[in-house]
DNA sequence: ATACAATGTGAACACTGTTCGCGTTTTCAA
DNA sequence: TTGAAAACGCGAACAGTGTTCACATTGTAT
């Protein structure tokens, strides 16, 4: 953001502009959402726009930060002190559903999202990834509770890849029919099961 | 392509205009590389740009094309008759392993499809995703000719799902050192082979 | 009431992808 | 060989974009 909101009135105007911002996107992408239209979506000229935010591309970003900060906050109450008693296969029932779960209680997340991937550079992603960072890192803490003789740095990598398989796969069961995507977050519970059980074994459970 | 080059000298002009644009791609990037520049890379004006493609967009399209056409047939190289009959565990590795090494023999490749993943509108990859979705028809072939108990669309879910891991996790290998990059490539075979045997067990091997 | 900072404006700027009328080259039948 | 028709090549001109900036307006504090 180019300049933080002093008066309450430009507080509003963020809000204003993020929010019709957010219905232009969703309506007709963002390659065609003109900065102009932006502006007049949320009945404000260019310049005000400009005052906020660096460029578009930086409204894009905000709008899905939005969605990440929920998103995060969902996985880490799922990963409380209590859930690592859970056997194993409730767990990864448990996760990936909540992860399906997000898409269908936020429907615009999908959009604003698949906008972002579309425009982002990729080596431009770094503030965006850091909640997945966050995630991973989480995810790595978490197993090594369940399995200490794990290192934590094997932790890592097994928490990094089961990060990236779960976001592809429930991506791309959006793109599909209801029934499809129902096949699809099973396929991807078993397959998540089947490859944490050869480092996370039942046998430390109550 | 706009229109098909019918003399030898049109010829000449397309692939210098894609090997111009390849080279200036991967230094400046695509959304950085004008059309104008492209021409002038190619010693070419843009008229003679816009004659064989229909936009900016379609040049980007047909060098990955190009790619994948090679990548299609590797993957179909691997899938022989006698394959069926390899071991399980030797099969998943040698398949990664020639995801894996494309990456090694055609460097270039890794840049153009990142230009194409950032470009590109996901609704608008259809053209290009035929090559994903041939290369799943073709595995879940290959899957039930292993194990024909297996319905053939549960075959096609199953392809589905390790196409789009595979991918994913082999792409994600790629930003990172060659240490790191050879650690993420065993725990994708360790993942994937741990999947494929929940439904295709080894006794129908002599 | 006055001065000063914060905020709002939109015409103007620099640059983009794309088109199209016209000049040049190639082809091929007479 | 010659002529015209088709293919090809060109780059100024067009329509549109994201972004800036000098100026007008509003809010705040003395």
């Amino acid at each position: 953001m180019r300049r933080k909101p002093q008066q309450a009135r430009s507080q509003a105007r963020v809000e204003q502009i993020l929010d019709g911002a957010e219905k232009l996107f969703q309506d007709v992408g963002y390659e065609a959402a003109t900065t102009r239209a932006i502006a007049a979506h949320a009945e404000v000229s260019v310049g005000s726009l400009y005052q906020f935010f660096p460029d578009k591309e930086a409204i894009l970003k905000a709008l899905a930060v939005r969605y990440m900060k929920t998103q995060y906050q969902t996985f880490l109450d799922l990963h409380t002190a209590q859930s690592i008693t859970l056997p194993l296969s409730s767990y990864v029932d448990r996760m990936i559903d909540v992860f399906d779960q997000f898409y269908t209680d936020y429907p615009g997340s999908r959009a604003i999202f698949e906008q972002l991937l579309d425009t982002i550079t990729w080596s431009a992603i770094e503030k965006i990834d850091d909640f997945d960072y966050q995630v991973v890192t989480e995810l790595a803490r978490f197993f090594h509770s369940r399995q200490s003789s794990l290192p934590i740095a094997k932790c890592e990598h097994i928490a990094l890849v089961i990060t990236k398989t779960i976001t592809e796969l429930l991506w791309l069961s959006l793109s599909r029919d209801q029934e499809f995507r129902q096949e699809l977050v099973a396929e991807t519970k078993l397959m998540i099961l089947s490859y944490l059980k050869q480092y996370l074994d039942e046998e430390n459970n109550s």
